[in-house]
DNA sequence: AAATAAATGAGAATTATTCTCATTTACTGT
DNA sequence: ACAGTAAATGAGAATAATTCTCATTTATTT
């Protein structure tokens, strides 16, 4: 039976190595986002560390990574698999932990609706957003 | 009479030298969001680059300043005088220019609803919030 | 105006990311 | 399955962004 990060790999052109399966591997148990930090020396001794990096970029390529920064300014790293995940994160200022959100379907129309108020009055066409939450997860309340 | 700048500095009991006035001078001038490479070569020839990461982190210590990340990864830096000028940022994914837009009371309101319910069903006490909103500005559509 | 404390400039040190190149690994056609 | 070719990797060098060091300058206190 064929790995499911193989299948990812395969279904999308790019050619199955050791370095790229270990990856996916752990972003696919992590399930959400992981900080690179915690994502090198989970790998550390598996993949070379300009090897992640260019992982991490050809998986940006083939549009299943989003990479973004958190507030206390740590890269993120996260899986998204299908084109209709769409969510936002929380982080917690105090450990750095990150996690998914989803809006209620009635709040995303209510943003979808002010964001095409606003493409009325400014002079930006808006393609996508990103809503983050900043606060404190239970641990550090 | 006295210097916006420095009427700034002094009420935040921080010592009025030439480069934070400098910084901030360029900061108030801009009114909005600028890049952190936009402000380094503005200020080369009268702030030492060392001099502007240190004047930039007081302001932030005083709280008179934003940082965050475009989606393009390019820092960028914001004041913000008063408490009460809650916004968010548009992102030009083409040219990188980031502009304030502020969302209707109606949609505030209904984001903080909305906040209200996450804080019921997750495990984090959420304190703020940013909404991103990236696409192209007319210059880029 | 002198003494003391704080801030600055210049560049060194550190950290994050990308690049180089010799070696290894994966894919192609047989 | 196998040789040949193209692509990917590891290790560390190179680059970029940010912080740190320390001798000098500037601000504040007396």
């Amino acid at each position: 039976m064929v790995k499911n990060s193989e299948k990812i790999l395969a279904d999308h052109n790019v050619s199955i190595t050791n370095p790229r399966v270990f990856v996916l591997e752990v972003l696919l148990e992590n399930k959400g986002p992981i900080t690179l930090d915690e994502l090198q020396s989970t790998l550390k001794n598996r993949v070379a560390k300009s090897t992640l990096y260019r992982v991490l970029n050809d998986l940006k390529k083939i549009n299943i990574l989003n990479e973004f920064t958190s507030p206390e300014n740590q890269t993120v790293v996260e899986l998204s698999l299908s084109e209709n995940d769409h969510h936002h994160h929380v982080f917690c200022t105090n450990c750095g932990e990150v996690e998914d959100v989803t809006l209620s379907e009635v709040f995303e129309k209510q943003l979808s609706d002010e964001i095409t108020n606003i493409h009325k009055t400014s002079k930006y066409r808006i393609k996508e957003h990103t809503l983050e939450l900043i606060g404190l997860c239970s641990d550090c309340d």
